[in-house]
Formats: structure tokens, sequence, C-alpha cells
RNA sequence: GCCUCUGUAGCUCAGUCGGUAGAGCAGUGGACUGAAAAUCCACGUGUCGUUGGUUCGAUUCCGACCGGAGGCA
């Protein structure tokens, strides 16, 4: 019985008309697994679904967070999971579908993640790196976590901060902990969707189109009102491809249209690491829109495998 | 019409004092366990405009031709 179907895709592949087809179909929910589409406020850029979009379909996981706060996978599995849980306990479909593969993952499969109380240490570590040089955190996660070190590349400052943190936080190494949760079975078995083309050239196109589409739509405005509202210009949120670039041009680095190519760059290299994660999932059945096609046939062969698969 | 400059990777260009070539950007592949729209790694064969000549050998030197830019009439 596939009660609980994963979307995959990169960005602009069409995943959240996908999602509200088959939730009509299926009596379903969706749950979105995004982390951008969490923040409160930021609508144009994300390409949340609108109302008309949602077709009336429950959405879940959009809006449950404002901008100005740390969002992470570990808070969005420990929302999103009850929310599942819900949905599958009424009898409905619950779809998730998203771009941010690790959320999905770690949702899935029901991941713990290291615990990462506020205790500075992170802040700490940073410090000691812009002063000491990263190659001394890096020669001390040698020594506590010989198997980390040599999967890190030395440029790699996050990962090697996140790693020594663990060990501060925890005492036991990164190795030693996702070693004990890769043996905790998945919490999930769902049927797995991914979206993509034929031809990359085709998405590309897409997400060059959407861009514009989101100018015209009033991004410039969004971001402006966010900045308004006193939202750091460095927060996580601000991270976001769409944010980011236009944030620098209102700054007055740059102009908008310059912006804009940045933004339709950096789209493509998202989506191309997108593609790279959800690859090596064996899971997806892949869905692949031929070029010139009008998408017509994605839903009739995502229905198609669910019929297949549903037995 | 004449003169000068120019034609090399998808783009911008470097280079070879003659031994078939390399940067940046674009692009591609990969990694990823509490920032993930983040962070990081790897990857450069192309009729060197066409065609003759010189040469053991020409993308490189010489000629002609065809594009492009500028100047003089």
């Amino acid at each position: 019985m596939n009660n609980l179907i994963c979307i995959a895709g990169p960005t602009a592949s069409g995943k959240t008309a996908l999602a509200v087809e088959l939730a009509k179909a299926l009596d379903g929910e969706v749950i979105s697994c995004d982390s951008m589409q969490v923040y409160k406020g930021m609508d144009i850029g994300t390409a949340k679904p609108t109302f008309d979009e949602m077709q009336g379909i429950p959405h879940h996981m959009l809006d449950v967070a404002e901008p100005w706060e740390d969002f992470s996978v570990s808070r969005y599995c420990a929302m999103a999971d009850p929310i599942v849980q819900d949905v599958l306990a009424r009898g409905k479909t619950a779809i998730l579908a998203g771009g941010t593969g690790l959320y999905m993952d770690a949702l899935i499969k029901g991941n713990e993640f290291a615990p990462c109380p506020s205790t500075g240490c992170r802040e700490a570590l940073e410090a000691e790196a812009d002063r000491e040089g990263i190659e001394v955190l890096m020669a001390r996660l040698q020594e506590i976590d010989p198997q980390t070190a040599a999967r890190l590349h030395l440029s790699d400052r996050k990962r090697i901060i996140r790693a020594l943190e663990i060990y501060m936080e925890t005492g036991q190494t990164m190795t030693a902990h996702n070693l004990k949760t890769q043996q905790i079975p998945p919490k999930y078995s769902p049927l797995w969707l991914g979206l993509d083309f034929r031809e990359r050239s085709e998405l590309y196109r897409r997400i060059d189109l959407r861009v514009g589409l989101m100018l015209e739509m009033g991004l410039i405005a969004e971001i402006q009102a966010l900045l308004d509202r006193g939202i750091p210009a460095k927060c996580t949120a601000m991270q976001a491809i769409g944010y980011k670039e236009f944030v620098s041009a209102l700054q007055g680095f740059g102009t908008v249209e310059e912006a804009a190519d940045l933004v339709r760059q950096s789209s493509r290299r998202y989506a191309k690491r997108q593609l790279t994660w959800f690859r090596r999932n064996q899971a997806i059945h892949w869905l692949t829109r031929e070029t010139g096609s009008d998408g017509s046939e994605i839903l009739l062969n995502a229905r198609r495998i669910i019929q297949e698969t549903d037995k």
C-alpha cells in the first residue's frame, strides 16, 4: 500500500504540480520538504505553492519559521515527522515533495542527529579557526577522528568545525555516531518518484523563465519588505538563491540585471547538485520528461508506477 | 579601392623564437548525517578561419582568399 510517496527533483521541475495532482487522485496531503519554504514572508523567491496552486489540498511545513530564526534538518524532522504520522493515522496519503535531499532522506530514515546545544562551542571553534588557521583544527580532528579527517578536505571548514563540535558536545566521534545511525533501519519505506528532463538545457530554460517570472511577481519588493522588517542580511534564510543576490544589489553592489544573471546561474548549479544527491538514491522511479513534451505524460506515468507497485 | 589590426575551447583571450596548444568564465561529474537554496572536491582535443607555398615537420613563417574591426581616400 503506497500511503507515503516522496517526490524528489531539481528546482523548477514541476514537483509542486505533480504533488497536488497526486494528492487529488489519492486523497492525500502534501508535506513540503524544502529548507527555504519553511520561512514566513519568503514566498516568491522560494516558489512556494500559491493558494491557487494548492487547489484546496492541505499543505504542511510551509511558513513554520521566522526568517531570522535558524532552521535545521533536525528541527525539520522534529516538526515534519509528527505531521506525516498524523496524516497516515487519518488514513490519508502523505505526499512528501521538495528539493532538499538532506531533509527528505533524514525524515525517511528517521535519522537521529548528534545534539547541538547552544553552548557557544561552534562560535569558539570559528574564532579559533580565524585566529590559528583551520590547519590547527584539522590536526586536532586527525587526533580524535582520523576517519572523518581523512574524508574532509582542508577547505571544508564548515564540516571540520561540525565534526569537532560533535565530539566536544557528545564525547563521541562523528564516525561513531554515523555508524550507529546507519545501523538503524529506515523508519519509512515510501514510494520514491523523481522528476528529470531528457535534456538538461530544458531544465535550464525553465529555470531562466522562472527567475523572470519571480521578478515580474514582485520579488524585489518582497525582499525589500524583509529588509525593512530588520531581517539581518546574513542569516540562514537570506542565503537562499534569489535572495542573497538581490539583497546585494539592493545594497548597491551591482545592478538588478546582474543579480538576476547570478540567480539564474546559481539556480542551474543548485539544480545540478540536487540531481547528484537524488541520483544515488536507487529507490527512485525516475519520470523523465521528453523534449518538446507538454509534461502531461508525467502524471500518467506516475499513476502507472503507483499502480504497479501497489500490489 | 588602398593601408593597418584581427580570426585559437560554448564565451573572453593567452601562447607556440616551427615539433599539432592553455587560462578565466560557462559547462560536466562527484561528495554530503543539526547552516544543505549551505559547504566542499574533481574534470580542458579544439578542422588553432580557408587554401596554396617553404620545410623532415606549419596553428606558428610567406602568399592568396573569406569573415570582423579601425584608418585613409
